[in-house]
RNA sequence: GCGGGCGUGGCGGAACUGGUAGACGUGCUAGACUUAGGAUCUAGUGCCGCAAGGCGUGGGGGUUCGAUUCCCUCCGCCCGUACCA
């Protein structure tokens, strides 16, 4: 062998690991099981770029870590592959999503198989394979078929509750359901005909069909998911969202509510994204109360119920705001406030949800004409509506306090409402609100002079009593919508039989998708499956038709984790046994992006599943590690502006203040250092930079200036990591993305350091080969000194991987590398243990080095990770004062390279203090951990 | 507004529980080898100063023998979220 070759080491290592099956993993015990799962990817057209590989290169370094600790490591990966990218591709192009999406996926295997990533390939998911989604199908059957029993907290079987409806009714049932359920007898259930049957258990299955308001993208033309949409717009796209009322499938994830917020303590996951979820689900502990209306309405509606946080402030009410879609709205209005809402509620309705979020300042509204009773004192309380209340949360109605709330009294600064001072702690209430729970209540009745706690227990108790409110926890959180108007998604396992749907038997799945001939909305405006022929079920004769619409594309990743536990199962989505071996992801390394979507509806159909007795763990990933996004670090030329466009002049970034100049976007392939290849700019740009360009230059060189954007095409500042690999290999590129800097932190791509990173594994090779490319390792026994080096380092790095701190661990594996290279350390003994230490940052090289040590070639990741020795060898001894009962006195430091508590560590203590001391006797050791210091007179 | 996090050389970043700040890499400087260097190797490199020495982890204050680390305060940046009653 001769020198460093990355091509031939890691053609030849790949080739090895793909025939002999290196790293396929059994379901079997006798080890204990490490689960590490990859956020599978959506496999897009344009392939990886270097951003893609750094979560998967740091679970890679920790499944093959786990692996040398003795773990049998599940390490799959698979491909999230329904979703928008291939069917727009597919609307413009007429080519079927599926095969295009076959295209991406082979070209991203390569792509992941170039970077020698110990993934067993036999273990492959792809959402869109019917094989698969016949799973994702028969789940969403299974929600169907169960409702949320909120005694026993869990989601159970329909049937039980047919059960209950013959024995008892529903009207002691405590259930999520409709807000529309009517309460009903064993006696009038027993005479509903099947189909009233039917269409009563409907509401209260996990899964049911709503009339709902979603956002609706016309661009798309689908409903998109709340965390779907950003800032009014689609994710996907740009495209704007409106409010429609559409009929739906809808997921009923608000059942989990309190769980999905409890289980979030049990997991380890960073404080911000558990933070994320707790938002999201929105938790807020406060009241309903019951305003009764003075004038009430066609004998029924006779009261306005709003809930609030701050019960406490509720002699403070002076007015009332409905949301203006309140259905109370039309019916409480006097004749002649009517015109004056209705011109209100039109022109709330023009404004787009952008709109209002952007113009939260101005303060707008349109007095109802009504009144409402406070139920505390029963002074009059004129009701308004404005948009600042919104439809969606709480009631849709608040008793507005403007003395505590700064919307409230903004609302009433502008209308010219009351404002009451309810606490003596307010402060300055004639110019802002104040908030504050401090302080003791005034014009407040029954509470005056009580605190926060004493106030808020006292009227709860009360409005129960009176049964004019209670006290109530709600929640932020939707039920998901559930349908999608695409073709490109798993199909609905449901027909509809007089307008009610029903579930396919099991062994109709998969329901797969039907062709069409083409990927757009039908002439009446139905999802692209109304063009299919014969989309129907055929049962006794009939034929009824199947839903339009297909699952979302959360719904294939909401389980996949399970299907690598036992991939190729016609059965089941995954057998008993390997459910019960793998059971849950112990390390799941994805992007933050998922935090309000996959990762919370995951946990949902988890809980559900766990609720069914099909999986056996309330949380799937137990410790979840996100990596930041690697940015693009876009370079700029500086044209000169002039009106010569066949002799442009570009100037030097250092040049640019003295010159008025447009920057333009080059190509980050061209730039090495920040210099510009001006040739190869020349040459690949002549639209730009023609034969005549002219490049004003600083010290002979053009350096580009530099900004950090988002890695697309269109900057010109995407890395593709076949470049990084074929040319320094994927070693290189491994470690060097290791390198950057902290996994979690967000960082641009920057190739300038790649070099080091290089020349590092040249310099591991040279320990083994030297200059004239000649073996150099020999038996002779290490020395002191050589194991000092090699055990500090094995500590290091095994406390660094642990801890994720990757980019800290590489640096110790140079740090061991120079010095051994210092120490001209070429002996077997200390090199097989390095090379086990490096296998798992760099797999190739050290699959190499493993076998030419004389290991069965292959067996690098099944060596066993060295164990760290303590080595009892102190250095660096420093003195520094302490103070000690008022006197200040001399002590030493030192580190040592042992267990500080040990016996060992402290005899070698004693001795290292002797020796300083000069035999003078010591007066105390006092051993702190990390350091000895003794305490000398 | 609210929530989470951050602020250290020219740059990316180290420093574990308070104990020699700046590891490692890059960049820069000098030297060696060389027809050449965008290859390789060696040495130096926080700032000021010829030096002795002084100053240094966003600013100010505090605790401590000792603070990048702990406390208070101000400033700045990033991420998430938002009329949520």
């Amino acid at each position: 062998m001769g020198a460093y070759n990355h091509k031939e080491i890691e053609r030849k290592w790949q080739g090895f690991w793909s025939e002999n099956e290196t790293y396929k993993v059994d379901n079997k015990a006798g080890k204990p099981k490490y689960y590490v799962l990859d956020m599978f990817p959506y496999p897009s057209g344009a392939g990886l770029h270097v951003g893609h590989p750094l979560g998967y290169i740091a679970s890679d370094i920790y499944s093959r870590y786990k692996r040398l600790k003795g773990y049998n490591v599940l390490h799959p990966m698979g491909f999230d592959s329904f979703g928008l990218p291939a069917e727009q591709y597919a609307i413009q192009t007429g080519q079927h999503p599926a095969v295009t999406t076959e295209n991406n996926i082979t070209r991203y295997i390569s792509q992941l198989k170039n970077l020698g990533f110990s993934y067993d390939w036999s273990r492959e998911v792809r959402t869109s394979d019917p094989s698969y989604y016949r799973w994702t199908q028969w789940i969403f059957a299974q929600l169907f078929n169960s409702w949320y029993n909120r005694n026993t907290d869990k989601a159970e079987p329909i049937e039980d509750l047919i059960l209950i409806f013959e024995k008892e009714g529903n009207g002691s049932i405590n259930a999520c359901c409709d807000d529309d359920t009517p309460i009903f007898s064993a006696n009038e259930w027993r005479a509903f005909s099947g189909e009233e049957k039917h269409a009563l258990t409907l509401k209260y299955r996990m899964t049911y069909v709503a009339e709902a308001t979603v956002n609706w993208c016309a661009g798309l033309g689908s409903v998109l998911s709340n965390d779907e949409v950003k800032d009014g717009v689609s994710e996907r796209g740009g495209f704007p969202v409106e409010q429609k009322l559409m009929r739906q499938w809808m997921m009923r994830i608000t059942a989990y509510a309190q769980r999905l917020l409890d289980g979030l303590d049990t997991v380890e996951w960073t404080d911000s994204l558990k933070e994320q979820q707790r938002n999201w689900i929105g938790r807020s502990v406060g009241a309903m109360v019951r305003f009764e209306l003075e004038k009430p309405v066609d004998g029924k509606d006779n009261f306005v119920e709003v809930f609030t946080t701050r019960v406490d402030t509720i002699y403070g009410v002076t007015f009332m705001v409905l949301a203006p879609e309140h259905e109370l709205v039309a019916k409480i209005t006097t004749a002649e406030q009517r015109a004056d809402v209705e011109q209100y509620i039109e022109n709330a309705k023009k404004r787009s949800e952008r709109d209002r979020m952007s113009d939260v300042k101005t303060v707008s509204g349109a007095f109802t004409g009504a009144y409402v009773l406070n139920p505390l004192n029963s002074e009059k309380i004129p009701v308004f509506i404005a948009d600042y209340v919104l439809a969606g949360y709480g009631t849709g109605a608040v008793m507005a306090v403007p003395s505590g709330d700064q919307r409230d009294w903004n609302f009433a600064r502008h209308f010219d409402l009351p404002v009451i001072q309810i606490l003596d702690a307010q402060k300055d209430i004639e110019n802002e609100a104040d908030a504050t729970k401090e302080g003791r209540y005034v014009n407040s009745g029954m509470i005056d002079g009580m605190t926060f706690a004493e106030a808020t227990q006292a009227l709860i108790s009360w409005l129960e009593e009176k049964q004019v409110g209670n006290g109530k926890v709600n929640y932020r959180l939707r039920d998901a919508v559930f349908s999608r108007q695409r073709y490109w998604g798993e199909p609905v396992p449901v027909y509809f039989k007089n307008g009610l749907p029903y579930l396919l038997e099991d062994e109709d799945l998969p329901l797969e998708l039907p062709v069409v001939d083409k990927y757009l909305p039908t002439a009446t405006g139905e999802p692209p499956l109304g063009r299919a022929e014969n989309w129907q079920n055929h049962v006794d004769g009939n034929s009824y038709n199947y839903e339009l619409s297909t699952m979302p594309g959360w719904a294939g990743s909401s389980w996949y984790w399970y299907r690598y536990m036992d991939p190729h199962n016609t059965e089941a989505f995954a057998s008993k046994e390997a459910i019960s071996y793998w059971q849950d992801v112990d390390l799941y390394i994805g992007g933050t992006e998922h935090a309000t979507g996959h990762l919370l509806y995951s946990r949902f159909w988890n809980k559900f599943m766990k609720d069914r007795g099909f999986v056996i763990k309330e949380e799937p990933f137990k410790k979840l590690i996100n990596q930041g996004m690697i940015q693009g670090r876009s370079s700029f030329v500086y044209r000169v502006k002039s009106d010569n466009y066949s002799r442009p002049v570009f100037v030097s970034a250092g040049l640019k203040p003295a010159y008025d100049v447009t920057p333009l976007h080059v190509d980050v392939n061209i730039v090495t250092n920040d210099v510009l290849d001006v040739e190869a700019f020349k040459l690949s740009r002549p639209d730009i930079a023609g034969e005549n360009a002219e490049f004003v230059l600083e010290d002979g060189k053009y350096i580009c200036g530099v900004e950090v954007e988002k890695m697309s095409k269109s900057k010109f500042n995407v890395v593709n990591p076949d470049d990084i690999v074929d040319k320094y290999g994927a070693d290189t590129l491994r470690i060097y993305e290791m390198f950057l800097g902290p996994l979690e932190q967000a960082k641009p791509w920057n190739t300038n350091g790649i070099d080091g990173t290089f020349r590092f594994l040249r310099k591991l090779w040279r320990l083994f080969y030297n200059d004239t490319e000649q073996w150099v390792v020999t038996d002779a026994e290490p020395s002191k000194e050589e194991l000092k080096v090699l055990h500090k380092t094995i500590k290091k790095i095994e406390a660094d991987i642990e801890g994720f701190s990757f980019n800290t661990a590489v640096s110790s594996l140079m740090v061991c590398v120079n010095e051994l290279g210092s120490l001209k350390c070429h002996k077997k003994a200390v090199l097989s243990e390095l090379v086990v230490l490096i296998s798992p940052y760099a797999p190739h090289i050290a699959e190499e080095l493993w076998a030419v040590l004389g290991n069965q070639p292959g067996t690098v990741s099944d060596a066993t990770f060295p164990q760290w020795e303590p080595q009892y060898v102190i250095d660096d001894v420093f003195e520094y004062p302490v103070q000690i009962n008022g006197k200040v006195r001399t002590s030493l430091s030192f580190a040592v390279d042992a267990d500080p508590k040990s016996i060992e560590a402290e005899v070698l203590a004693n001795e290292t203090v002797q020796k300083w001391m000069e035999g003078k006797p010591a007066r105390k050791v006092i051993v702190v951990p990390k350091r000895i210091v003794n305490v000398v007179i």
